[in-house]
DNA sequence: GATGAATGAGTCTTCATTCAT
DNA sequence: AATGAATGAAGACTCATTCAT
């Protein structure tokens, strides 16, 4: 009588990608195989092909939900307010969505540059960067209306700058930048950036 | 008959590696096949095993060759003087060396990705880093003393925010950011990042 | 609780087989799949190994069933009498029997092929084939006294030609020729064969 | 310098496509594996893939090349005189292109089946048989003329007579008839056929 | 130096079959 | 009786690598 319940089948995806992530992480994309995802998981290699339709298909929904991390960006947005010190929130930013583990954003990299293969994601990815983007400049417009942060520069710009330098850092931190030294630089950039320096 | 004369030796791999990176920046590294290369070339397979010794091997000399591009960055930043508006400078720095070609920022991130794994690139990637920044540090202290650029800001941090924002500008063209936006934005972060504003 | 009724196991296995000859017409015998077969059915894969204890067990019983229509051809012989034209019994041999669909003739040849590597069933066919081959011989031999046909001929030799002939054109069925073009030269080939001619 | 011998090529394909074809003939069309045909041959299997682009590719070959002895039947034809006896022209028909192995009839029907599902070859097959038809076709009416055969028939109906009583005894072979039944009745399905009774 | 040919280990994918519920 | 889920043994195909010529 009980069909597949739809919850099941997404709880045991969900369980795949995070095992197809996981060794992603430790070996790269390229290098992981289905065999490596099904051990990983204790499951034999033919199951992992009862959710996904492909290696490529599952690499895919692995790619897009690497991307959430990434968009969930906004929530932390709407935390700032005048009696935080915005500089705070930057910080917390860092904090909360910097993989510091060199792997997770050299998978990052890698999941990223599939994407430039696949016209799908490609367009979800961008998408979602320019939702990032708008959600950011229109946090810094409102805090330009409150006088918090600087008013000399376009609020779109400051947006640019804090996803791109976000990024970049995430090189950094591949090509073995030390930790403390990203957060220090992170810092004093938002300083520079939001107009809170002097 | 002599040994076989170095120079044409490393003629040759230069030129097997630039078939290497054309076809990875087309296809994908890891889509990429011997094969391929050899028949861009149109050369043989084992052509490529008298100059490299494992696809690894070619591939980790490309990796390297593609660094030379960030490493070059070097050469411009003497350029700026007192009598040029530094942020010209800034400027000829994207328009040189960012390869809108989004291929190609993809290939570089594949390339960085690749490094973590391999952590004899990924020494001399983080080495030719560290190098780069203090270069740009040096460079921008340097202008501080002269008091062209702000004087309120770790020279350190500068270099940082270049780096950082130059390869969060690649993803953003990988991601489909348009050039001209790019460019705007970059301008922008430099007057900003410089404290050349208003 | 009694134990299975064999009535309805027995209808239970007549309705897969049906089931499983549709979808080999369609399909293919080596392309069927026990999925195929159960989804066009309505019923889960493991249903089928109630009913049957392979797939080749399946596919026997399918080559089995589908020799059913071949050994109908008795049914029609004693229609022929002096009253009706004998031609007439021979076209109506191939209306009854010849399925025009060269999807039908396919599997037809499949499963006689499959047959060959099974000698239980390649027994069973051949037992077939000799009974058909007597039983039209035998006819023909009546007929032949009756002056009906040509009696110049041995009778279990018009029985060969007739079953040659109808799976010779099976063939052609395949290889696209016309239905009408079939139709005309069986009739053709009958008077030659029974010397109905002039 | 020598780029690929083409003929070197050819000499390969076909003798892969002979081992093909033996082995298929053992283990049936659908059982045999690429493995199997390159153990056979004494090579890997990879080597298969250097001149076939796919196994769908290797059997195809190979069923075009079983067609080949049915098209050679014409050969036969033009040997009919009035001096020899054209029962011997009918009967050597038999003798030279009927393989009376079971096992090569059943791969001969298994690749006529996978024909239809490959509307390439059926197309191809489909000319075959009615160029095959129309030589035949052709001869009868010459022989029509010299008053060697029965003049009361469409040619054609004979041509299409000997095809199908050809193809049908294939079946009967691989149902077990007798090679010596099968070649007696061939004989007298001749002479009817050709009207060269009593 | 260069190549055509061959190799074989490795990978994805399919599918008959089993089994707990 | 029936099913959803899982298994694992094949099997097609790829590709880095080797080597005789």
């Amino acid at each position: 009588m009980p069909k597949v319940l739809p919850e099941y089948k997404e709880e045991a995806k969900k369980r795949i990608i995070a095992a197809s992530v996981e060794v992603m992480s430790e070996k790269g994309y390229s290098q992981t195989t289905m065999e490596d995802i099904a051990t990983h998981l204790g499951v034999s290699k033919g199951a992992l092909y009862l959710y996904f339709k492909s290696k490529e298909d599952l690499i895919v929904e692995s790619a897009k939900n690497m991307q959430l991390h990434l968009s969930q960006l906004r929530r932390m947005q709407t935390a700032g307010s005048s009696t935080r010190d915005l500089i705070d929130v930057w910080i917390e930013i860092l904090d909360n969505f910097m993989p510091f583990d060199p792997k997770i954003n050299t998978l990052y990299f890698e999941l990223v540059a599939l994407t430039e293969r696949n016209p799908e994601i490609n367009k979800i990815s961008a998408k979602n960067l320019e939702v990032e983007i708008e959600m950011i400049e229109h946090e810094m417009t409102t805090q330009q209306h409150r006088g918090l942060i600087r008013t000399d520069a376009d609020p779109r710009t400051i947006a640019v700058a804090m996803i791109s330098i976000f990024n970049g850092l995430r090189l950094m931190n591949i090509l073995g930048v030390d930790r403390n030294e990203i957060r220090k630089r992170w810092i004093e950039m938002g300083q520079i950036m939001l107009g809170l320096k002097d």
